[in-house]
RNA sequence: GGCCGUGUACCCAAGUGGUCUAAGGGGACGGAUUGCAAAUCCGUUAUUCGUCGGUUCGAAUCCGACCGCGGCCUCCA
């Protein structure tokens, strides 16, 4: 059963074909590093790691691409090569539409206020740097995103976001909004050259989405759909300079902005783009949100790609725009052959939000004790298009799951016999991971398989790691992740107490043996005794 | 208000017309093991799928209404 997904380009299961043979193409939409990444970021993201992995599984069996003659058949050849890109929106934008009219407050300067609190109170790790590596100066929209982008690229690794590991050895993988303004310039021309925009009388560029006649193609929305359902959030201030309620910004002329740039001097080593300025005057300003996607993925991966993802708040506007930007500037008939969409994350069953206190980010879990391929399964554990619901439960659960794989690993890698590959598992997995990426369905495949292989093999060690390019979760980790068991006991003053346990075993003084164990439980640590004696661990709560 | 999605046991979560008296994991309970525990192993744990109605020989699965939850409707993954 080849891989079949779910395009929220035409909204249905469609099967997966790609462009060029045993080549894929893949965009997603990264973080804005003006804060530390949440887990309800990280979900998305690690859709997308799940998807890229997949394809790239030695279990994935690659079809025939387009336009060829086996299209859309197994060709009998395993795993894609994917070259995946996520960017890094490192431009500050503003906190709500009012900013058309300056009184929004950049998010930028918002992080500028947090991490000056967080320097005052101590928040802020020691020897913390900007973007020249100096000191983090908080007043420095590059430093902060420096920051920032380097706290989010650390988590992600510790996460195993394969894109994230790629960009060391390959940066383009990971491009920065900031490093491409020229791209994005130059697309703007290009769209104003061809009247597909416009400057409007606030010396501003708009894309004019009456002349992409698709418009709305990918959120179901229509051009006369959006102004009936505009309320109080469009500012009429906004609205007024734009042809039509649903154009979209490309070009924001503003010289009082934290980030700015001249398009002159950014283009001023291209005749072209430079003669299209003559005609369309674009003043020192910053660029709209949407285009920073076409820009990027265009240089990496060029006008045609085969897939797209983000999280399903993206749809629209950002995705519908970037669509058409994209397509009218490269005169393509489709940006990506498929579009996916992750559902939000619930945390205990609410909407996550700060006043709840239901809001985590990523390191806050880590700090907490939990385990970064913890996190990583119980933020990939359910399927990506079902609104998953992250609970402490949940976190304790997967890593149970993880310990149990683990040793199943170990004890196949230690046995003596070869044995055979079981194809069955194997198929049935892949028949799930095929199916629009059932994970819940490949888990418990993976789990009855575990369950009831007794003396599993060197070849069931082979499938459990073909299985684990997958998942990412058998790998051991460092441990613990850092040193902030703040408050809590030192490692020293625990392994005292275990050994003084294992002395009154050892002496068959059993109420001590207790009492140091009820001890060590209130100290949040479970000890277990094993043949080769004690270990012990640090319970992790949210 | 408009558009879209979703509701399965104590918790997480598959299943989208018959093989479902509903996979898998956790928890709980019983047993083996253990000084007692933990870990491990074995067993038990939804005649029922938000509610009500309809279609069908047959529905968790299709249709309708209602209730709950979530996303979007100009920069939140």
């Amino acid at each position: 059963m080849p891989l079949v997904l779910h395009n929220t380009l035409g909204g249905s299961l469609m099967p997966f074909i790609p462009l060029h043979d045993r080549k894929v193409t893949f965009y997603t939409c990264g973080p804005t590093v003006y804060d530390y990444a949440h887990i309800g970021n990280f979900r998305s993201f690690l859709v997308a790691d799940l998807l890229r992995r997949w394809l790239e599984s030695p279990l994935c069996e690659c079809v025939g691409p387009r336009d060829s003659a086996n299209q859309g058949t197994p060709t009998g050849v395993f795993g894609y090569h994917v070259t995946h890109v996520m960017n890094i929106t490192d431009v500050g934008h503003m906190t709500d539409d009012a900013s058309a009219d300056g009184a929004g407050l950049d998010k930028m300067e918002e992080a500028t206020k947090r991490l000056l609190e967080d320097k005052k109170s101590g928040r802020l790790p020691e020897g913390a740097t900007g973007a020249t590596g100096k000191p983090l100066d908080p007043t420095d929209p590059y430093d902060i995103a420096a920051y920032y982008t380097r706290a989010f690229i650390d988590d992600a690794k510790r996460l195993r976001l394969k894109v994230a590991l790629d960009a060391e050895h390959d940066p383009t993988c990971m491009p920065h909004a900031t490093q491409s303004i020229k791209g994005m310039l130059q697309l703007i021309l290009q769209l104003l050259n061809q009247n597909h925009a416009y400057l409007a009388e606030d010396g501003a560029c708009y894309f004019d989405t009456q002349s992409f006649p698709d418009y709305g193609a990918l959120s179901g929305n229509t051009v006369e759909a959006l102004r009936a359902g505009a309320g109080e959030r469009v500012s009429d201030f906004n609205q007024r300079a734009k042809r039509s309620p649903a154009d979209f910004l490309l070009w924001k002329p503003d010289r009082t902005h934290l980030m700015r740039w001249d398009p002159r001097r950014v283009c001023a080593d291209d005749q072209k783009a430079v003669a299209i300025l003559d005609r369309f005057p674009l003043h020192e300003g910053y660029p709209g949100w949407h285009i920073e996607c076409s820009a990027m993925a265009l240089a990496r991966l060029g006008p045609r790609i085969d897939l797209h993802s983000g999280g399903e708040d993206n749809i629209f506007p950002h995705h519908e725009c970037e669509l058409a930007q994209s397509r009218c500037a490269n005169h393509t008939d489709q940006l990506a052959s498929f579009w996916i969409h992750g559902r939000f994350l619930r945390v205990e069953g609410q909407k996550m939000s700060k006043s709840k206190g239901n809001f985590f980010t990523a390191r806050q879990l880590f700090a907490k004790g939990f385990s970064p391929t913890t996190v990583r399964l119980e933020l990939i554990k359910t399927h990506y298009r079902s609104n998953s619901n992250f609970t402490e439960q949940g976190l304790i659960d997967a890593s149970k799951q993880i310990d149990r794989w683990r040793t199943f690993l170990q004890s196949a890698e230690q046995s003596p016999t070869p044995g055979v590959r079981n194809d069955s598992v194997a198929t049935k997995f892949a028949d799930a991971m095929n199916n629009d990426l059932n994970i819940a369905e490949a888990l418990g495949v993976l789990n009855s398989w575990t369950r009831d292989t007794t003396a599993p093999t060197q070849a069931d060690a082979q499938l459990i790691r073909d299985f684990d390019t997958v998942l990412a979760l058998l790998e051991p980790e460092d441990l613990p992740t850092d040193t902030s068991h703040a408050g809590g006991p030192d490692d020293a003053y625990i392994d005292d107490l275990v050994r003084r346990r294992t002395t009154a075993r050892a002496e068959k003084n059993w109420p001590e043996a207790d009492r140091l164990r009820d001890e060590l439980a209130a100290l949040e640590v479970e000890v277990t005794d094993t043949p080769t004696g004690p270990t012990w661990r640090r319970r992790a709560t949210l």
